[in-house]
RNA sequence: CGGGGCGUAGCGCAGCUUGGUAGCGCACCUGCCUUGGGAGCAGGGGGCCGGAGGUUCAAAUCCUCUCGCCCCGACCA
């Protein structure tokens, strides 16, 4: 493609409301604009970097016994309300009538569609296993779209969805697809982690996510610095052993002490001259509406996906003051265990060994020393409810646990009949029995895959596209298109590399050098060469790969199968 | 949804406090010149100052409402 029939418009200054720096290459680098808040317009290059992602992703999902379909993007209310969910999903789902009043949603994921068709279709065990996928454009109302590609409303997805006879086979499947991400996400040029993650509302009994390692991004994920555990935060749990067995300590006489004003752990540890784990914080939740406790050490963080998933309500929120009061008898600041009544306790594992410890006195100003548990109170039980942090000891060895953050790439979920039951989807097996069938499904972020290439590769130029992503291979920047020496000899490499099968852009525009090594550098085509008279004259031309420093001189005859070697070397390292 | 901020040329911004001809840099067009890292000179085009209402002789500027966008939080396959 010649780079002045291209549309390609790069931009010298960074629009102010990009936040991330692949939003701001994207946007830099002419390969994205916006057209409303989290949705945009994929531009040539934009487009071409989807496409090379869907290309890997469409190979590796095929290689591994899949096959592609495309479902609808508009789905009917009745169909989301089989599963349930037209009244779960909350606003995310962008809900819409037609001109007959019906009520329609855009597709923010597909299991009612899919799960739907293969309950009329398949009917026998025989017709099992089945892996279907597409990828598509989804619409998520999210509410808070950020960062360009990497957090959008309307974005590309790939999503497949499993169906199997028995639970072996979908945990089957489930390895399957879990090596499949890690072939694409490996061809994509990555450093990323598959790590054990949270179900969260999709529901399912495990699930693992692919997080691309990059400061940017908005998970955050524990990964041990010995053994290859590593799990969402969200997810992660650190060794309760060091708890166990409770240390003997004598039990002292409670006493009530005045704080007045003292309602934060750090406030009231300085005040009383303790460290912070010699306290208990008290947490007042609703959840479902209903008012439940949660304790845990003063120098701990509760994880609130923990406590959810062990009371099983859909939603948790910290309670408003009105409720603390109802609960408590004092304002908020002031919590804590001992006469609470009517009310569940959740308690982090932590307190279960601490002893003589300081809690709130559920009155204002007021805090109570050498509270004990059973003694003072007791506990509905005790769980795993701490957030991880830098430094914990890792549940499956010796060693420490570090927190990194990164971009969820992918996420993989064993479902199990979760759908397929509410929707009717069964077969019969070979004693003639109908059964639910056992589902997974897999999905990858397209567009935010290409996003979290860019967080990880570049640099203050530009872009700095991994092979595989770039949207051409090769760049040839021809410094004077009016030399007509210079002119034809750009040309007859252009052709010989396009007859090799390469992907070439070739900037044959009437601009001066500067202009063009800088918009090389900022949209990040992998291979540059450069032709102009100075290399004519010495018969030999510059080849400048976009992340190493310096260029080589390759001859003039030799620069086709140079480049060629060059990107046949990336592809054999895959 | 709560808190904060911003809407002025394609992009980045000034002007608003104290009302009176709408500006700067980059980009764009023409010409000259220049050609290995965003050149130079000269000339030029482009704006309902987000929208609506109000105050005023007069509003980008003051007031009210509204829409959009961004950031923090909450939320989130």
């Amino acid at each position: 493609m010649k780079y002045s029939k291209s549309l390609i418009p790069t931009l010298r200054e960074t629009p102010s409301d990009a936040e991330v720096i692949s939003h701001q290459l994207m946007l830099r680098g002419g390969y994205i604009r916006k057209v409303a808040a989290g949705i945009y317009t994929y531009l040539p290059l934009g487009f071409k970097v989807l496409k090379k992602v869907e290309k890997i992703v469409r190979e590796e999902m095929e290689n591994a016994g899949a096959q592609e379909l495309l479902m609808p993007m508009v789905v009917t209310a009745e169909l989301w309300g089989k599963s349930g969910r037209w009244d779960l999903y909350g606003k995310e789902l962008l809900r819409l009538k037609d001109r007959h009043a019906r009520d329609f949603c855009l597709g923010p994921t597909h299991e009612e569609v899919i799960t739907e068709l293969m309950g009329t279709e398949i009917r026998s065990y025989r017709d099992l296993p089945m892996n279907l996928f597409q990828i598509q454009t989804k619409f998520r109302d999210e509410v808070r779209p950020r960062f360009g590609l990497m957090r959008g409303r309307e974005f590309v997805m790939k999503d497949a969805y499993s169906f199997h006879t028995t639970d072996e086979d979908a945990e089957r499947e489930y390895m399957n697809m879990f090596e499949a991400y890690k072939r694409i996400f490996e061809r994509c040029g990555l450093k990323f982690r598959a790590v054990e993650a949270d179900t969260g509302s999709i529901g399912g009994s495990f699930s693992h996510e692919f997080v691309v390692l990059a400061e940017s991004g908005e998970d955050a994920v524990a990964s041990c610095d010995t053994c290859d555990y590593a799990a969402n935060v969200e997810k992660a749990v650190a060794k309760s052993k060091r708890y166990l067995p409770p240390e003997e300590v004598t039990p002292q006489a409670i006493e009530k002490v005045s704080t007045p004003g003292k309602k934060a752990v750090d406030e009231v540890s300085a005040f009383m001259g303790v460290t912070e784990d010699k306290l208990a914080k008290t947490l007042i939740y609703l959840a479902d509406g209903n008012a439940v406790v949660a304790l845990i050490r003063g120098d701990h963080e509760l994880n609130e996906i923990k406590l959810k998933n062990i009371m099983g309500c859909s939603e948790l929120e910290l309670a408003d003051p009105e409720t603390v009061q109802k609960v408590t008898k004092a304002p908020s600041g002031f919590a804590g265990p001992v006469g609470l009544k009517d009310v569940e306790i959740y308690a982090d594992h932590a307190i279960e060994v601490m002893h003589n410890f300081i809690t709130g006195g559920n009155e204002k100003d007021v805090h109570l020393k050498n509270v004990n548990r059973d003694r003072d109170f007791s506990v509905t039980g005790f769980y795993d409810l701490k957030t991880v942090v830098t430094g914990d000891e890792c549940p499956r060895c010796e060693g420490k646990l570090e927190i990194h953050r990164g971009i969820e790439v992918g996420h993989i979920f064993k479902l199990g009949t979760k759908y397929s039951e509410a929707m009717g989807a069964t077969f019969l097996d070979a004693d003639g029995q109908e059964k639910p069938m056992i589902m997974g499904c897999y999905g990858i972020g397209v567009g935010r895959t290409a996003a979290a290439a860019i967080e990880q590769n570049n640099d203050d130029n530009g872009i700095v596209w991994p092979m595989p992503l770039a949207p051409y291979e090769v760049l040839i920047t021809t410094l004077n298109p009016k030399d007509d020496e210079v002119r034809e000899l750009s040309e007859s490499i252009y052709s010989s590399l396009r007859k090799k099968g390469v992907e070439v852009l070739w900037d044959d525009r009437d601009e001066r050098p500067g202009v063009k090594f800088k918009d090389a550098d900022l949209i990040g085509i992998p291979v540059r060469v450069t032709v102009g008279a100075r290399g004519i004259k010495e018969g030999k031309l510059e080849v400048k790969l976009r992340s190493e420093k310096d260029a080589r001189a390759v001859a003039t005859s030799e620069i086709a199968d140079a480049i060629e070697g060059i990107i046949k070397n990336w592809t054999d390292k895959l």
